[in-house]
DNA sequence: ATATCCACTGAATCCTAATTCAAGCAACCC
DNA sequence: GGGTTGCTTGAATTAGGATTCAGTGGATAT
């Protein structure tokens, strides 16, 4: 049975064609190559160095590693012993270029934004590697990076993208053209159709404010993020349109930038105002975190009987002790999971409609708000 | 100029040898291709079609993608217009396979540990990046899946593996096997060679030892990490081996998971000890928090005037004003660099020995502990 | 005018697994 | 037994860019 190795060279007898370059003699029985998974010359062990040892033809040991191929048993056994004497692992780039497969998405994140994301990253990391599918990383430093970026995702023959980073609508539409699905997380457009996983940003934020509202707040300010954050923009606008529709008009709004800092500055100067506010809404946790310090540290008021601050994301952060913040819950879970199910079904099935599925953010009660 | 159209199918006359391929005629002039990157027949655009277009050899056209390779300024015009024309990007898959080099690199990070992984992420990318080096993430669920995860690593040709996941010698031979250069992060063995980056635990507790115990504590407690968790373990010893030079012996350790929780859980058990501890040494900024926080919410005491208490990372929420944490912190970016740049070395060539850094971590004076 | 050199260029081949197609073979049916 | 069906198997081909090697043509040197 174990003597898989005798068997003479084969019968490509005649003509010296390309079959018969790997120089190398059949690894003599017992005599294990140095090095696993290399041949005797140093190069990787092919479909071809299993072949020959097992003296069967490279196809044979293609369908072997195949599931629901047609093989034999005693085929399957015979080179599968070998290919793991040897060391043998199918070649995934070769793979990919003849089954035009590549089993590798793309994720595209900006760091400077949204804290959370590398946390997304993990979750997504994960769902995909389940499928057997990996994740390749683009992280982009500046906007202008991104079509340098595109060109490499193009290049690495990516089967689907993920991207939770702005993209014009020019640039949506060459993922169109060449047919690599796309989905994007915590954002798309008005009038272009793209598929989507959203957080439903502006319904959460008029959750808060009506709750705010409700128990009596009429002194309201925002701290947005970055004006250049699609879902900052969302999240401001909706409370201030809610607001407008209760009649809370002329609303400050400071810019920050997501990060702690920048929450602490934002209090300073709301704070600096003829008329302070008693409720304020952060465009995401960390920024209401340093609100919150802010108010307490700097300006020894109590939360929430002076001020009340809700943040938007649900982070674990939130949740500690020191701030009990009162937050919307963005369902990262799940909405990683939605999105890798998404862009699989369009991977498999590329004439899918875009589309685009919203989820409710979670209301989390804290204790830094009077509601 | 214009005109690189009309140049009849070149001279591949006689045999319809495998050149002949693609059927297509050439793109009849000024009728663009209906998508960009695709031929008329829906394929992706190779070197090829560009090739036929433009009138020249396949060759021509590889060479021309190919910075500092021997090519006329009139050849490499005309080549580089046909292939924005036809929106031509090289097939990265296709190059890996013939130069033996991806590009890729793994990085292999477990999920469950260490809260600033994601970060790190975010920053190798960033340096790999900049080198058109591409990251491939794996991320580990379980200690159990690492085998079937580094069949992945190897399928995909990675160019080399950054792993800030434990993998054992007999792994980590595979990689010197296969030669695959692998760099350790903040991990690594004691009587087995391997390449890594890690930051100086023992050193760094030792350092916050001396400190508090200068200050006058004696009466010392300690809160790990997990018990898998070979950066805990070292920060854990650190200390108490330094406490047991200085003569302090039974010192009660608590085990955590890194988590907030966990924290919060440890400070409980400490205090419902016969003796309650005056300087808690937490095995990460995170737990600390949660001693921090027990300790002032549920116990009612003051820090750092009733118990001192210290992290380890330098997280930035550790900074956060409600904290103020005395911690060492662990300098991510400047780590991130070295290993990338190490990384790098090894795949350039492959020769280098194993070789470790080590980088002390930096003290950090909070308000969390008297000294 | 002939020799020498250099910069380019193209044909052929390589890399490695998947797939197609036809052949081989055994079991099965009537 | 001859024909048929069905399962296996191998040879040849394919995917698409890189590279080697043998030119080709022009410029300079003799």
């Amino acid at each position: 049975m174990a003597e898989s190795t005798a068997k003479p060279p084969a019968k490509n007898s005649a003509k010296t064609s390309a079959k018969s370059r790997r120089g190398g003699r059949a690894s003599k029985s017992g005599t294990k190559s140095p090095k696993l998974g290399m041949t005797e010359s140093g190069k990787r062990v092919t479909s071809y160095d299993v072949a020959r040892v097992a003296g069967v033809s490279q196809s044979a040991v293609s369908r072997c590693f195949k599931p629901g191929a047609s093989v034999s048993k005693k085929m399957r056994d015979k080179v599968m012993t070998v290919a793991k004497e040897l060391g043998f692992q199918p070649n995934a780039i070769a793979r990919s270029l003849i089954t035009r497969r590549s089993n590798m998405v793309a994720v595209i994140i900006n760091n400077l934004t949204n804290l959370n994301y590398p946390e997304l990253l993990v979750q997504l990391s994960r769902r995909f590697d389940e499928r057997h599918v990996h994740v390749l990383l683009f992280t982009l430093e500046h906007e202008s990076d991104v079509d340098k970026m595109l060109d490499q995702v193009w290049q690495y023959q990516v089967d689907g993208v993920i991207s939770a980073a702005r993209l014009s609508e020019e640039q949506v539409s060459f993922f169109e053209e060449r047919g690599v699905p796309l989905v994007f997380y915590n954002r798309s457009f008005q009038d272009f159709p793209v598929s989507a996983i959203c957080c439903n940003q502006e319904e959460g934020e008029r959750l808060l404010v009506n709750k705010l509202h409700g128990a009596g707040h009429r002194n309201f300010a925002v701290i947005s993020g970055p004006a250049d954050s699609v879902v900052s923009n969302q999240r401001t606008q909706g409370a201030l349109n809610r607001l407008k529709e209760l009649g809370v008009t002329k609303v400050p709004v400071e810019e920050g930038d997501y990060g702690y800092d920048s929450g602490r500055i934002a209090f300073r100067h709301l704070m600096s105002k003829r008329k302070p506010p008693d409720a304020i809404l952060c465009a995401n946790d960390v920024m209401a975190i340093g609100c919150m310090d802010a108010a307490r540290h700097e300006f020894g008021l109590k939360i929430p009987e002076d001020v009340s601050v809700v943040g938007f994301d649900g982070t674990s952060t939130g949740a500690w002790a020191s701030y009990r913040l009162t937050t919307i819950d963005q369902p990262l879970e799940i909405m990683a999971e939605a999105a890798v199910n998404m862009l699989m079904e369009r991977v498999e099935n590329p004439e899918l409609p875009p589309e685009k599925r919203t989820f409710s953010g979670v209301f989390l009660e804290g204790e830094s708000a009077q509601l």
